[in-house]
DNA sequence: CGAATTTGACCAGCGC
DNA sequence: GCGCTGGTCAAATTCG
């Protein structure tokens, strides 16, 4: 059965790389199975499946601080309140997120072709890449008892932290298909530990690992932001 | 026994 | 420059 059952709406944040005028946040109707055509676009465009997308967050403020460093999470916590978050665009509270899009469009293509380096150098060039280069993210929040969502994809857990200020561990998903580098990170809501924070980063180069079918795919919209 | 997860160590980035 | 924090690695451990 789907993780998904309990799960309510349907606000979130995402970033997108190549398009970094669509920055912000999406919204979905609670009564609709999927969102409208705009976020849909944006969600396949992050392979994010529909089961998932209907079942997305419901915080739009927590949503966002979920993705944010602690220092802007303190920013936005003590100066924005979740109507405001909705025209966050760009504001100054959410440059971290334009400093990603920025990064990612000024530093592209600076990995690969490892192939002739030594094991050491490997290793080192691995590392130094690992900060370098952000991917496109989305989050949204759940609630749900299970913390990891069935999203269609198949998951190896590569570690597990214990963020500051909460009670509950972050955990670190990669994608097990070859070559895709998409990874997510699942955590609580240290204010609600019913609310499960789940942030992908990265497209999928894929399909899920058992058929979605194609969607679906309501045409008309309404109250959808960015 | 291979696959998946756990967990401590390491590293880079950021703020002070 | 230094300490703190988040993200990743990889050896050890657990699971199926």
């Amino acid at each position: 059965m789907s993780t998904t059952s309990q799960a309510m709406l349907n606000q979130g944040l995402f970033e997108d790389q190549e398009m970094p005028s669509q920055l912000g946040f999406y919204s979905f109707h609670p009564n609709l199975s999927f969102p409208q055509v705009g976020c849909q676009q944006s969600l396949k465009a992050f392979n994010i499946p529909p089961s998932l997308a209907a079942d997305a967050p419901s915080s739009l403020t927590e949503a966002l601080l979920s993705s944010a460093p602690t220092k802007q999470r303190e920013d936005i916590t003590s100066h924005l309140g979740g109507a405001q978050l909705l025209s966050l665009q760009r504001s100054t509270a959410n440059l971290w997120a334009w400093g990603d899009v920025n990064e990612c469009l000024s530093s592209k293509r600076s990995i690969g072709g490892d192939d002739h380096l030594g094991v050491s150098a490997m290793k080192m060039k691995k590392i130094k890449a690992r900060r370098k280069v952000r991917e496109p993210r989305f989050c949204f929040k759940t609630m749900s008892e299970v913390d990891v969502l069935d999203d269609g994809y198949k998951w190896r857990k590569y570690g597990q932290k214990v963020v500051k200020n909460t009670q509950h561990p972050r955990s670190y998903y990669r994608c097990t298909q070859d070559n895709c580098r998409v990874k997510k990170r699942v955590e609580r809501l240290a204010e609600d530990p019913r609310m499960v924070i789940t942030t992908y980063e990265g497209r999928h180069i894929h399909s899920p690992s058992h058929d979605l079918e194609e969607s679906q795919a309501p045409s008309h919209l309404n109250n959808f932001f960015w």
